[in-house]
DNA sequence: CTTCATTTGTTCGTATGTATC
DNA sequence: CGATACATACGAACAAATGAA
């Protein structure tokens, strides 16, 4: 029994899942590119010794953290090593602190908030320049849903992304859009929708593109802290309404 | 487009795994907490209908995102939702670039700092009538071990932390905790080690006590900027190193 | 369009190490 | 120490999806 050995390695005791490392370092050897392929299930379990069943658990685990991607009846290719797990891990403990209260959401939603404002200099200086007639055109597509009492979320999620695209580091767009994809999941599960404080977010929106037009740091400010402000205040008065089930319909 | 192969994976990997969907549901709808224990497998084939397999592997992605935490021969239970996965995939990103150039571990630090801007208003706030000897012993430590031309990453590490411990956005900390992890755990995997900066990264360290203490801003901000420059420096001249075999020797 | 080989997804059976009592 | 329950691992078989002849 060879492989018995390697159950009782030390790696297995501390590290998770040894054949995942075996994999992980494969692709570093074989100077594999997000995108490229990787070898098949039986020919991973000849090369790295190991049944197809750790080969699929291990695969499992880089699959979850988007380091390599499967099609069915195709292949495997090495993964964008997105954040997608940061959004699936946040978002669930979002909906799970929906229990008490919304503090994880509230944190994320505050963070996104400090994190906005410390892009101020890097977004203000990218866009020096720059065309933003997309950008100008989804913040008339906000107001006019705004004005007809609809929410616009992809209109809102394509800002963000956009305004963003610009800057030279890439992580922080990335960050940014995780931050909104883990707020707008949790919401419709916790069965809460945005109160009639819709014009004020697509205003906002564009109050944020034209501070950033204009080099205008203290506009920006002021403007992404109107942009959450519905979003706190519905945050509020939800967890207030949790605290006192006096006034909760039951 | 981006966003078309982004909507597939989404969808892709909600049709996938359908099981780790109903396990998280039924932790929901349990009403379970982080340390709370999970039904044994046997338990869940039951009560999902799936068979032992597909509840391992739901298992294996659930821990892979520390939703739950398995314990050999004893049980599961809730896990804590930590930023285990996202350290793990920056990780990952940050030796695979290392074939091209370090602008992923470049982009990481790069973010840290932004994080650090961002948090300085609730840092100083924070830190009110705080207790901070321990942060100040930890800091004649990393002086001491920098004259000595030691390295200083555990104290390094708990600096950060109980710097950040006293704030109330508990996702904050764990955020710039994990970037932390990321950029240490990538660097001796490059075979890099900072250079003769020691000094110069310790004493910003007081520095940044201090003018939190004092709640000085612009001192602050500065400082977080010193911080980080021996090791952005470093970046420069490795990336310069790689882009130019002529001096790296093969 | 159909057929077929390849690849991944799912299930079952079995054996072994591990922790608790 | 032994017994039990559990997690872990291996192997084989079949189902489903993809792509090419």
């Amino acid at each position: 029994m060879a492989k018995a050995s390697d159950l009782h390695s030390d790696a297995a005791r501390k590290r998770r899942n040894t054949t995942a490392e075996k994999i992980k370092q494969l692709i570093l050897l074989s100077g594999l590119r997000p995108g490229d392929s990787i070898p098949t299930e039986p020919e991973l379990c000849r090369e790295l010794g190991v049944s197809r069943t750790s080969v699929r658990e291990a695969m499992r685990t880089l699959t979850t953290l988007d380091i390599v991607e499967v099609q069915h009846g195709h292949g495997s290719r090495v993964g964008k090593m997105s954040l997608a797990p940061l959004v699936e891990t946040l978002v669930f403990r979002g909906v799970l602190s929906s229990g008490d209260d919304l503090t994880a959401l509230r944190e994320v939603v505050e963070l996104r908030s400090s994190f906005d404002q410390a892009m101020a200099d890097q977004l203000i200086s990218a866009h020096q320049g720059h065309d933003n007639q997309s950008l100008a055109q989804l913040v008339t597509q906000m107001k006019g849903k705004a004005a007809k009492g609809q929410t616009f979320m992809a209109e809102d999620r394509q800002f963000h992304a956009e305004l963003l695209a610009p800057i030279p580091n890439k992580l922080a767009g990335q960050m940014v859009t995780a931050f909104w994809d883990v707020h707008t999941a949790v919401l419709p599960r916790l069965g809460l929708a945005l109160p009639d404080d819709l014009c004020q977010t697509a205003q906002a929106h564009g109050d944020i593109l034209e501070a950033v037009q204009s080099g205008n740091h203290d506009g920006y400010r002021t403007a992404v802290v109107r942009h959450y402000e519905p979003l706190l205040r519905m945050l509020d008065i939800t967890a207030a309404w949790e605290t006192q089930p006096e006034n909760a319909a039951s």
